[in-house]
DNA sequence: GATCCAGTCAACGCCGACGTTGACGTTGAT
DNA sequence: ATCAACGTCAACGTCGGCGTTGACTGGATC
């Protein structure tokens, strides 16, 4: 008679420390699936059943790789925001670059790094990590850490441009900031790796947008009287 | 012996029938407790019970009030939509304005509808409406449709203005109508009404920024060379 | 061919949240 | 005073989903 209860938290506990290629290789296709339901449903929605089944496994073996439906989220969306700060950061230690080369680079560094993590950054994106929302949690308190972290960054990369006199001095940083990436945030709405365009290609149509304009030269004409548009009703 | 069960259901249809000033303004304000939360938390995290406490109520009281849960979200949502596409479609029939300034038009009523109906329209970007995530419901395949719907009027103002010759045509109608109302749409994470800016501030500075660009004449000769720095960070 | 282990699975306990119940004040009309 | 309608509330039934259990299978090792 032996008592040897099968304890799946132990099970899976050891299976981690040996450390397999198998195991690694089994764990991130889990970790796939989960990824891309919750980018599709959203994380609430999503029921750790149909993850199993998207895996190809039953419900319960999902805790032979991941001991919470909250680390599977974790262990998602983890990597995502290291990548991007420590991409700005090497941006701003290099002293070659201006302020708009820096914030061009990361705003093409993001859209191309959205594409080959995908879905990851995009259900980093729809779940609101930055917000309260998410829970008081240590782990919540770092991701929001971070992510201020990183904002302020981009703001300061920003407030460069308009120092240097290459952004219109009108518009407040954190409108800069916004817009820019705002359209970049948005495209985890319609952006589909292997369709028509790629991240690349996106993000260098957004950025000529964002600093030329959708116009054409003749549009351009046609719109002329363009006051400043802030000054007209703040001062 | 009188066997008249309560029956919260059919009281709460009574009532509704009625239409009482009283009952109408506290169901409006149980609704904007319910768009607060749900705002802040999203909808399925929020609990009924949070939006009670948030009312000042029980939380069966909410259902003198409120059939369902769903039903909060969809009078939240309801107008929402109905709003924007009875304001293109207005524009659509006006003869006199071209695409350029229907364009114009919709973005700027968008944005202070959004401030207008805070937080009601941002529940209903936040919440995915347009996804498939939501549910298999009737009301949701009709807020599909009409989404579809006003979607469609939006490119057709921008293929306008692409065939006028105002606004760029190496940009598919796609991507100029995911950048400008990306910038837009992204308002829902961090525009707070009552703060500096006002919705129309917000809409035309960004508007401006779409159309002209946010570098200063300065900047946009810098920009001209345009040197591919990429590879500081990449290679 | 016996033993062991990685991997899997049907089944259970549990909990939290929704929606309902039936009764309890309170108010205003008769 | 009586009655009806309004608004409220503590308490319950129910159910879906998470995390766990202990046993089963098939292949590797001795």
């Amino acid at each position: 008679m032996n008592d040897k209860s099968s304890n799946i938290s132990k099970r899976r506990r050891t299976a981690r420390a040996k450390d397999s290629a198998d195991y690694v290789a089994k764990r991130a296709e889990v970790l796939g699936a989960a990824a891309t339901l919750f980018k599709q449903q959203g994380f609430h929605s999503t029921r750790l059943v149909d993850v199993a089944r998207e895996a190809g496994l039953d419900r319960a073996t999902i805790y032979y790789y991941a001991g919470s439906k909250e680390e599977l989220l974790q262990d998602i969306v983890g990597g995502v925001l290291d990548t991007a700060i420590a991409a700005a950061e090497e941006l701003r230690a290099n002293d070659a670059l201006t302020g708009m080369q820096r914030l061009h680079q990361i705003f093409v560094i993001l859209m191309t790094s959205y594409e080959e993590n995908y879905p990851a950054t995009f259900v980093y994106i729809q779940e609101q990590m930055h917000q309260v929302g998410v829970q008081e949690t240590e782990w919540a308190q770092l991701i929001m850490k971070r992510t201020r972290l990183f904002d302020r960054m981009l703001i300061d990369f920003i407030k460069e441009g308009i120092e240097d006199g290459d952004l219109r001095s009108d518009i407040p940083p954190r409108l800069h900031e916004n817009a820019l990436f705002g359209m970049l945030n948005w495209t985890h709405r319609w952006f589909v790796p292997g369709g028509s365009l790629t991240g690349r290609q996106v993000a260098e149509t957004f950025w000529s947008i964002y600093t030329g304009g959708a116009l054409t030269d003749a549009g351009r004409a046609n719109a002329l009287p363009s006051p400043p548009v802030l000054s007209a009703v703040t001062g």
